[in-house]
DNA sequence: AGTGTAAACGGACTACGGTCCGGTTAATAT
DNA sequence: ATATTAACCGGACCGTAGTCCGTTTACACT
């Protein structure tokens, strides 16, 4: 299903591979544990990988085999709310859910997508950093797209519905939006009622 | 006015202050020429500050203390077709400059910017990476929206034209131009077509 | 020319992300 | 229990952006 191939296996979850090592198992819990007591202290930005495994008592190398990058640390630490929220506009009640006409499901889908920044943008914005390439292609990006592009489809718009999803996206980009609400003070509310009035006149055009 | 004060102004050309030293002068030359050279060379990505502290004999403090950082040094190197291209659509000939409606001047701004990002995306890119909290208040970039904002007040749209300017802002954002370009091989055409279809139908609505 | 000084210089230094590789250890087979 | 081995570990190392500060130098004034 998307839900699971879209975002990050958890490797204590993978099925198949060779069962973990314990000194593995016990230093990913203690990276977790510690990365997400870092966040939480000093705000995701000012965390350091070096101070990532210093807390952790892990060398350097362990928490870079471990996420990668430290996008993929970020990604990691968000990957459960990710979930959740893909679950609500996958599987969840409408409006945000199946149920509800492409329009209202759009206008949801943003509200939801800025209430979602409010509270994790930090941490999405981390994600995003420093990924120049894979910035626009990482799993959860790609499915928010195809999920607009869809509703787009179902509205009855068929002119290039994959690149009108991209412009929408734009719009909600965790980093374009955290800027309107942190350095403009702009409210979410704000936000969103902007995104009601771009969709509602895109689609009511025809 | 905006032209003057809103792109980086040359430090040859300040008035008022001290006169510029002759070793600066010939430093500051030097410099240009060889960020010029390597650009062109290796392309602006693997352009390292040491690199062309190294090509201008010049030493590294020299190099920051001129352009702030390498994003500023990229915003050096941009602007002279920076301000050719504000130029064009402040004073010059319609559709893009002062003259033709509101949409067709929307649709002939997207299109430019299409074009500009296609010959100078890579440097804009550099410009605006490593630059988390400016990156959205660069002086072009307050320009680009504040035009765009302009022209949807023109077109009668007064439901927080701000609001809407940035979301158009954000689909025309090089580094996404660009990767749509680049990475997903979609023609200039294609977005600019694209664009037309979402301002059109943005402005028809009412 | 000589002198004072503020500006400019330059390279050593730091911080950080990311890589590498020789040593270690947990699981498995005997 | 011992041997084997593949995965894992950790910290030394690298490249790069950006800072700092003691030294040099262009300019102005006498």
């Amino acid at each position: 299903m998307f839900l699971v191939s879209l975002i990050p296996i958890r490797p204590e979850l993978r099925l198949g591979a060779p069962a973990e090592r314990s000194d593995a198992a016990r230093n990913r819990e203690r990276l977790l544990q510690a990365a997400k007591e870092l966040v939480s202290e000093c705000g995701a930005d000012a965390v350091t990988m070096d101070m990532l495994a210093c807390r952790a008592k892990v060398g350097k190398g362990t928490v870079f085999r471990r996420f990668g990058s430290r996008a993929g640390l970020m990604m990691t630490l968000l990957s459960d709310a990710e979930a959740e929220f893909q679950r609500r506009f996958i599987f969840g009640p409408p409006p945000l859910g199946p149920g509800a006409p492409p329009l209202e499901r759009l206008i949801a889908f943003g509200e939801a997508r800025i209430k979602y920044v409010e509270e994790y943008g930090e941490l999405a914005r981390a994600a995003a950093e420093h990924s120049p390439q894979n910035r626009h292609d990482a799993p959860p990006v790609v499915l928010w797209h195809r999920h607009i592009e869809v509703l787009l489809r179902e509205a009855g718009l068929d002119r290039d519905p994959w690149l009108l999803a991209l412009s929408l996206s734009a719009t909600l980009d965790p980093e374009r939006v955290l800027h309107s609400l942190k350095v403009h003070q702009i409210p979410a509310e704000r936000l969103a009622a902007s995104w009601r009035e771009l969709v509602s006149r895109l689609l009511k055009a025809d």
